[in-house]
DNA sequence: AACTATTTTTTGGTCTGACAAAAACAACAA
DNA sequence: TTGTTGTTTTTGTCAGACCAAAAAATAGTT
């Protein structure tokens, strides 16, 4: 299979041809998730180009969260999900928290999505939903002496929330917002007081959920996370 | 300045120290947005590597998003906003989007976001948005005739909603939206009638936002938005 | 036979040098 | 100033080489 029949110079990059050839592949499921590329050695000889080719590929490839590559490992593929679209994002993502407002915009943008969980759970969660919302809520009660532990079960429960619309776009959503805020969480000052207040609120969320209260439920995680960015925001020095 | 003194083999890899440095130049205003990268020839002797590292340096920033680069052309420096974020996951999305479901999934993402926004409207927007979006529904209804003119009003009031909010991620992710499902839109069966009853629900939402009504203005959203799923997906062989 | 230590082979990361074609630049003519 | 032509850079691609790390094969041990 030789894709290296085309005019030299161009306006296509012969890496693309192999890119192409490697993504449909990929999707046919010729090399399926978790498989090892081929070397790259080999490649050259699939497709008749040089190493210089593959390898600009395969690194394209791997910006795309097609395949995982660490250095010096073969390059693992990878049948990428919703959150490797937003893991792909995170690069430009670093600038744009760096930049000041950066991090309120995002957080603004979490607190907007999550109201309009919240008020949808109240609307329609599932019992089922319900049920994980307060077990969730128990070990968030339980880990209240332990601010580390109590940080892991905070964000474990609002992970719940993301799961309600079974819609696989909004744990990806999840993961990138606690992953891109995160850095600028562990500077918060903690208490087990304040986690103590924290879970007040979460159950207050909970309890509007359960009782089919949208309004309630939007308004008690508004006040939530509004307090919360107040006090996250002094370890900034931006505006 | 001689980034390349590291052990060879490693679990760095040279063009990272590359890529570090460039972006701390752009971030420091060093590059300015628009300027032409230097030629790889004068990065090889700034940063005292090869000329593979170099070109693979500048591949992961243009995979980032911090530098544009054409075939045959000198990549120039572009200072990352919120779109390009978004522009990053397009390689991805584009396979979950051929992923049975992935539309859906994505149009779901949206419907809740915009019911989110328009809630918002209702509530707390503002006279001159309000009068943004009544322009634009003028502009609309004068386009009735004529669907390609509609579906680029149509756009645009959508937009309009996406910039009440004044959090410059919103329009990133409408414009990331669009550019998603447009592929799968343009296939849609267009005429003036049907463009007369999508205008009606434009209408329906104006009206709802401008008398303060955030739950008729969900209402109208939703309706809009679900019917006209319900005219797409004849278009797909997906379930 | 199963496990470990050691040697051999393969492979990825980097470098050097080369060449064609396209782009950028300079000199010149209209 | 504008347009044409020739010269110099510069990018895309190739080929071959080297090193060190990983993977595979082998030998040795219990």
């Amino acid at each position: 299979m030789d894709v290296s029949n085309q005019l030299k110079g161009s306006d296509y990059r012969a890496a693309d041809s192999v890119v192409r050839a490697l993504e449909a592949r990929i999707a046919a499921g010729d090399l399926v998730d978790g498989d090892a590329l081929p070397s790259e050695r080999d490649l050259i000889e699939t497709f008749g180009v040089s190493r210089t080719v593959v390898r600009e590929a395969v690194a394209a490839l791997a910006s795309r969260g097609l395949v995982e590559s660490r250095p010096r490992f073969r390059p693992v593929i990878r049948r990428p999900g919703y959150d490797a679209a937003l893991a792909a994002a995170d690069g430009v993502v670093g600038h744009l928290l760096a930049r000041s407002g950066g991090v309120k915009n995002l957080y603004d943008t979490r607190v907007f999505l999550e109201a309009g969980l919240v008020r949808q759970a109240a609307l329609s969660a599932r019992k089922e939903h319900i049920d994980a919302l307060e077990l969730a809520l128990r070990a968030n009660e339980n880990a209240i002496p332990d601010s580390e532990e109590f940080y892991k079960t905070d964000v474990a429960f609002h992970a719940v929330l993301y799961e309600i619309p079974r819609n696989p776009v909004f744990p990806a959503i999840h993961k990138a917002f606690t992953a891109w805020l995160a850095p600028h969480w562990v500077k918060m000052p903690r208490s087990p007081e304040r986690n103590r207040v924290n879970f007040q609120r979460h159950s207050d969320i909970f309890t509007a959920i359960r009782d089919r209260d949208p309004d309630a439920a939007e308004a008690a995680l508004q006040a939530h996370l509004s307090s919360a960015w107040e006090y996250v925001r002094g370890t900034f020095n931006e505006v």
